[in-house]
DNA sequence: TCTGGGGTCCTAGGACCC
DNA sequence: TCTGGGGTCCTAGGACCC
C-alpha cells in the first residue's frame, strides 16, 4: 500500500470527552400548542398540516394519540385520515408557534449563555462551564422542564451527553417528556440496543442498505470491523461506527459556532391541475420577489440561480446557472429563470406540479463593495 | 396511498487548469 | 500520438432533517 492510499481511521483528539451538552426538543410542538390553545382536542387524535377539506398535503405534526395509529410526520394526509377516520385535521397558526418558540428559547437560555437553537422546538446548551457534574446538569434539567411547563403549558424531553449528538440521541431515545443523561463511560451500553435509525442522518434508504447486511441497532454496527464499515459505506459509514464504538467524532471548536445560511428559496405545489403557464410564471415570479427581498433584508448578494419543476408523476427536475459575479437584483434572477424555463415550454402546462426558485452561493454584501457599487452607478 | 416547504450535505461526472 | 494526476468549479440528483 502506498502512503497516499493510506487511510488514517483514527486520530488521538477524537477520543476525549470534555463536554456536558444538554439538548431539549418539545413534544409535538404544533400539535402541543393547537392543544393548549383548544381543549377539548385534549386526548383526541390529532395532526396540524393538510387541508381538512380536501385532504391534501401532508402531516406537519400529529400528537401522541396519533402516533398510536401509525401516523408520523411527512405523511400523507389522506392516508393519515384513512388510517384514523376520527382524525382531527388543524391548518396551523405559524405566527403563535413561532412566539412560543421564541418565550421557550429565551427561557431556555437562562440556564446557559452558551445556545444554540437548532429549530422551532429544539436547542442545545453547553453546559460544561455552568454544572461539575452530570448529577447537576440533570438537577437542572429537571428545573428547565418546570420552568417550561410553567410559562407555557408545554413538555418537553432532555437529553443530556457529552455531545451534541449523543445528547440528541439521547433526548429522542425517551419521548414525551423524557430526561436521559448518558455519561462518557455508558456510551456504548446505552447505544447498543438501540434502532440504528436512531442516529440522525440514517433515514429510510441507508436503514434498509444496513437491514440487508444484518445490521438492526447500534450494537450490530459496532460489533463490525471498522476497514469492512469504511469499505463498504465510505466516510460517512465510517463516522457512524464512530459513534456507536464511543469515540467522539464532533470537534470541541466547531461545537457552537452559527453557521451562514446558504441558500434562500421558494417553492409551491398547484394542487389543481387547471394550471397556466401565466399561472406557473405568477407564482415564479412571486417567488423571485421574495427571495431577492429576504436576500436584500438579509444584505446578502448571490451567483447561482436554480429552477425546481416538478411534474404530476412526481418526476423532479432542477436546472442552476452561476452567474460570472454576485448579483443582487430581480431582474438578473427573472432572466436567468426564463432560460433555464425554456427547456419545459413545450410541456403542458397542466402537468406540472410544483415550481420552485432558489438562490445559493450567496455572501454578504460588505461595506467596501456597497460603496464601490454606488461609484459604479 | 399519495407525496409541503425550507433547508443542509453528499456524490458523481464533466470541464478546465497546471 | 497518446495520455498522468491533482485540484477546483459547476451542475444534477438524492437522502435526510425539522
Amino acid at each position: 500500500m502506498t502512503l497516499a492510499n493510506q487511510v488514517v481511521y483514527f486520530s488521538e483528539k477524537e477520543q476525549v470527552f470534555d463536554s456536558i451538552i444538554l439538548y431539549m426538543d418539545l413534544d409535538a410542538f404544533f400539535a402541543s400548542v393547537e392543544i393548549r390553545e383548544n381543549p377539548q382536542l385534549e386526548g383526541k387524535p390529532m395532526i396540524v398540516g393538510g387541508n381538512p377539506n380536501t385532504k391534501q398535503g401532508v402531516v406537519s405534526t400529529c400528537n401522541y394519540e396519533a402516533r398510536k395509529y401509525g401516523i408520523h410526520s411527512g405523511m400523507p394526509a389522506s392516508q393519515a385520515a384513512r388510517l384514523c377516520p376520527e382524525l382531527v385535521m388543524v391548518r396551523g397558526s405559524h405566527k403563535l408557534y413561532s412566539k412560543v418558540s421564541e418565550n421557550i428559547m429565551s427561557i431556555v437560555n437562562h440556564y446557559s449563555p452558551i445556545m444554540k437553537v437548532a429549530g422551532n422546538d429544539e436547542a442545545y446548551l453547553d453546559l460544561t462551564d455552568v454544572v461539575s457534574d452530570y448529577e447537576e446538569a440533570k438537577r437542572l434539567a429537571v428545573e428547565l422542564k418546570d420552568d417550561i411547563y410553567a410559562c407555557e403549558k408545554l413538555t418537553c424531553s432532555i437529553g443530556i451527553a457529552p455531545t451534541k449528538i449523543l445528547a440528541k440521541i439521547a433526548s429522542d431515545s425517551d419521548k414525551p417528556d423524557g430526561l436521559v443523561v448518558v455519561k462518557p463511560l455508558e456510551i456504548t451500553e446505552f447505544l447498543a440496543p438501540q434502532k440504528i435509525t436512531i442516529i440522525p442522518g440514517i433515514g429510510k434508504k441507508s436503514a434498509e442498505i444496513y437491514k440487508k447486511n444484518n445490521i438492526f441497532t447500534c450494537g450490530d454496527l459496532a460489533k463490525l470491523s471498522h476497514q469492512l464499515i469504511h469499505q463498504k459505506w465510505g466516510k460517512y459509514g465510517l463516522k457512524t461506527w464512530k459513534l456507536v464504538n464511543g469515540y467522539n467524532t464532533e470537534k470541541t471548536e466547531e461545537k457552537f459556532t452559527s453557521r451562514e445560511r446558504k441558500s434562500i428559496s421558494e417553492e409551491r405545489t398547484f394542487f389543481n391541475k387547471y394550471s397556466s403557464w401565466t399561472d406557473i410564471w405568477i407564482r415564479i415570479d412571486s417567488a423571485i420577489k421574495t427571495i431577492v427581498e429576504t436576500a436584500k433584508d438579509k444584505n446578502m448578494s448571490f451567483r447561482t440561480v436554480t429552477l425546481k419543476i416538478r411534474f404530476q408523476d412526481f418526476e423532479t427536475f432542477t436546472r442552476s446557472h452561476s452567474l460570472p459575479c454576485f448579483e443582487t437584483s430581480e431582474k438578473q434572477v427573472r432572466e436567468v429563470v426564463k432560460i433555464l424555463l425554456e427547456e419545459f415550454k413545450n410541456k403542458p402546462a397542466n402537468e406540472i406540479r410544483l415550481v420552485g426558485v432558489k438562490i445559493s452561493n450567496i455572501r454578504k454584501i460588505t461595506d467596501n463593495q456597497k460603496t464601490l457599487a454606488q461609484f459604479f452607478k
